[in-house]
RNA sequence: GGUGGGAUAGCGAAGUGGCCAAACGCAUCAGACUGUAAAUCUGACGACUCACGUCUUCGAAGGUUCGAAUCCUUCUCCCACCA
């Protein structure tokens, strides 16, 4: 709890964005330190999607640092807002979820956020419990507070609205909303990504409105998806969970490309600076291989989320499959059914492909054929019309990550 | 309240009577190559049969026509602008 207020500064500032302001961090922490108490983080979490990703991680990992500082989180769970439903992003409309629905995902949500963040430092709230009881003549209160003009200087909503794409009246609310709860929870400090800056520094304004210390907003950067491009985000499935199985996680780490490899060290991974400057000269000079490195990255994403034994098992698990061809441990098994056969005890390729599930119609299972993505027991196979009497144990393989195990 | 625009395959977006299972881009999948589920190149990408062909798709339901994603009617939904 005696951490020097420099020191604490220095890990807290580290690799964010946008900061208002350090200076006022510093008077916030050297005032708690004197009073004995711990800082109030405030982190706001949308319930619809209980996947917790690497791009949450980049959050997370700095909610972890206030802690290990002594700090306290307050970790609030939409789920007032999950429940009215939000018709916001380009196409898809969220559907409101039900209550059973919202608590469930509140406990899968805990249950991935433990794996970052110190339990017995963090403090989970639902925003239902002070939002429901608002009335009507209470929001319009909370309305007067903001104009439109600012609303509109939001980058995303003045975007939308020069291209002539629809706001929704609830957008304009959300922000709102999301600044009342820091005033009830008296947020001493509010950390989003930088697409969140104008929602929070709106908490920072309401709350001077209403007589409170305004929290202190720092923003942090968005770590890109696997695609290197947009940003990490369930709905373009272009993430890496931290739930996910470990060789999933290892193998979609393989799949990023190698300039991308050095955010994920920096902000998932919380490496130097230095450290990561270091690998990529040595990279550039051809010291070292960018396979190795990203092979590390993998290791090091799964040990994070489980432990090394896993990371190390992941990646040679990894290499026996991708790297030398080979057949993965725990291979799904198929059996066949009795009457699948014909009378002479053969079963053909197409059908077997598609009842096992390894394609998901006859075309495509002729298509993978043609295209030479087939293997049974390491042999080519590319005739649709191949049959064939299958044996107890027999490899089918399906393009680079279908594999099953006959079962008689 | 008024005016205009729109709804096409996972997404974006062409197509305005037959040559449309529907261009193109993205995403996806496969192959080659490799350092990997990177990059690059090639190919595939509604279903059934795969050889021809058949069937179901272009917001919904009807209709016109030898023939409709394309024309008409009604309906549903969405958007912008002006009040």
């Amino acid at each position: 709890m005696s951490i020097p207020i420099e020191e604490q500064l220095a890990v807290l500032q580290a690799r964010t964005v946008d900061f208002f302001s350090p200076e006022e961090l510093k008077r916030k922490l050297e005032a708690a330190q004197r009073e004995g108490r711990s800082l109030r983080i405030k982190y706001g979490a949308d319930p619809s999607a209980p996947d917790i990703h690497l791009g949450h991680v980049v959050g997370l990992n700095k909610l972890r640092a206030f802690q290990d500082c002594g700090h306290t989180v307050v970790f609030i769970i939409g789920d007032f807002t999950g429940m009215i439903g939000d018709p916001s992003g380009r196409s898809n409309t969220r559907k409101p979820l039900s209550r059973e629905q919202v608590q469930a995902n509140a406990l899968s949500y805990q249950e991935q956020v433990f794996r970052i963040l110190d339990r017995d430092k963090t403090e989970v709230r639902f925003n239902s419990e002070w939002l429901s009881p608002l009335g009507f003549e209470d929001v319009i209160r909370l309305s007067a507070h903001v104009t439109v003009a600012q609303m509109l200087a939001r980058d995303d909503f003045s975007k939308r609205y020069a291209a002539n794409q629809p706001i929704s009246l609830v957008e304009f609310l959300y922000p709102l909303v999301q600044a009342y709860d820091s005033v009830v929870i008296r947020a001493d400090v509010e950390i989003g990504g930088t697409d969140q800056l104008f929602n929070l520094l709106l908490g920072r304004e309401l709350q001077k409105l209403m007589g409170q210390e305004p929290q202190i907003v720092l923003t942090l950067p968005l770590l890109e998806g696997l695609d290197g491009v947009n940003k990490m985000s369930k709905s373009l499935g272009n993430y890496i969970g931290v739930a996910e199985p470990a060789k999933e996680i290892f193998g979609k780490a393989m799949s990023i490309s190698d300039d991308l490899m050095w955010r994920y060290f920096s902000l998932v991974l919380n490496r130097s600076d230095k450290e990561i400057q270091e690998w990529r000269e040595q990279v550039a000079d051809g010291k070292l291989h960018p396979r190795d490195v990203k092979d590390r990255l993998g290791r090091e994403l799964v040990a994070r989320f489980f432990d090394a034994e896993t990371g190390e098992a992941a990646s040679q698990e990894f290499r026996r499959v991708f790297s030398a061809g080979q057949i993965p441990e725990d291979i799904a098994i198929f059996p066949i059914p009795g009457d699948f056969k014909d009378e002479e005890g053969r079963v053909g390729v197409v059908a077997l492909l598609v009842a096992s599930g390894l394609c998901a119609s006859n075309g495509e299972a002729r298509r993978l054929l043609q295209q030479g993505g087939v293997r049974i027991q390491d042999n080519k196979v590319t005739d649709p019309q191949y049959r064939f009497i299958p044996d107890d144990g027999m490899i089918v393989r399906a393009g680079k990550r279908g594999f099953v195990k006959l079962a008689l």
